[in-house]
DNA sequence: CGCACGCTATGACAGCGGTCATAGTAAGTG
DNA sequence: CACTTACTATGACCGCTGTCATAGCGTGCG
């Protein structure tokens, strides 16, 4: 039990993720995230036996894992921490991989809510803890760059709120334009709400 | 050709724009379409011929099209109009259908970005006109309320990308809070994009 | 009446979906 | 060696999907 665990059952769970977020849940099917995972198809319904249900949930968890995990990596990137440096930095990651791998993916978080929200139950809590778990670090950084508490629990609800539809915009219009107005039209009120001092 | 239209074939796009926003496209089925909208399924193929792609682009055209219609509403009630105003009528909307129906419906244009924007091309160039066709007229009316040309397109980018996210994170949460918080912390930043004079 | 045209009615088909059942391998343990 | 446990391998099943083919209705026109 210990450690044994980095094999297949872990890239299924990324390959379903990634899948989901390329062509919705509906449409990616059981055998394809095995055959992307390069995994025996038996060993579907042995480590999900839960099925296509808990192959989801698990995908969004871990994407909402990742995503906070990414926020202490775009902080310790940045020079001199600010909101709206961590905005941009948050942003960046999505057109860099859209300039460099083209506009395939959008957020899985968000293909499962639009999917499932209604339909699938558990798959709704998944989703909802996913973004709570993303929320919560950036909130939390923004606390720490001196923005009152209810404020940063805000800001960051607008941040990631605003993240999410400029990804799907730019999916749309096949164009990063969205991404990069939304980070400098929301830079300037995110760094607003920093406390001065002298 | 003029006005025979009011029947069979636009409640079908309609259903398909419903049923789409609650599911995602892949999970809406075209008997259910038919079925939904009190139609024949014999109809199906004689009024969309392209097959459920047609029909799925036209729902999306729809649903364009109403979010612009809307637009003009929202400026009509505001008895004083501001960018803020706005932006808190199209929150609104969502709002209120949540507070009343529940969290069974999202967008459907990001319903079908999600879900079509890599697979079906048609489809992926109809969302991008349904938001270009909404946007428009949002930033109409950011510029009539003298807001600088540039900057009113990139606002108008800005609320449409945040209202999705907040839609998208509403219903994940089952809750309307993403979405006051987002037209909470916007309306200040719009509202200062206004050119004052004396 | 005859014919055309718009629309509807079914039924069939081929494909793919998730899931279950069953059997098989391989390694480790006593 | 026997036996368990972890994992893999297939194949079948059933339901559903989009689509096509074909035939039927009903109205209006000549």
């Amino acid at each position: 039990m210990a450690v044994p665990e980095r094999g297949a059952r872990e890239r299924m769970v990324f390959s379903a993720a990634q899948l989901i977020r390329r062509d919705g849940v509906a449409a990616t099917g059981m055998r394809e995230v095995a055959a992307h995972a390069g995994a025996p198809r038996g060993s579907l319904q042995h480590y999900f036996p839960g099925g296509k249900e808990q192959l989801v949930n698990e995908a969004v968890e871990w994407a909402g894992r990742y995503a906070a995990d990414r926020v202490a990596r775009f902080l310790a990137a940045l020079p001199e921490p600010t909101p709206s440096g961590l905005f941009a930095e948050m942003v960046r990651q999505w057109t860099d991989e859209y300039e460099s791998v083209g506009f395939a993916g959008g957020c899985p978080v968000a293909a499962a809510t639009v999917d499932c929200a209604e339909s699938t139950a558990s798959t709704r809590a998944a989703v909802a803890e996913a973004f709570a778990t993303w929320t919560a670090p950036v909130a939390r950084a923004l606390t720490d760059m001196r923005v009152p508490e209810e404020r940063a629990a805000a800001l960051a609800t607008l941040m990631v709120s605003a993240l999410e539809g400029a990804i799907v915009m730019a999916r749309a219009e096949r164009d990063i334009r969205p991404l990069t107005t939304v980070a400098r039209e929301l830079g300037p009120l995110l760094d607003a709400a920093m406390i001065q001092d002298g």
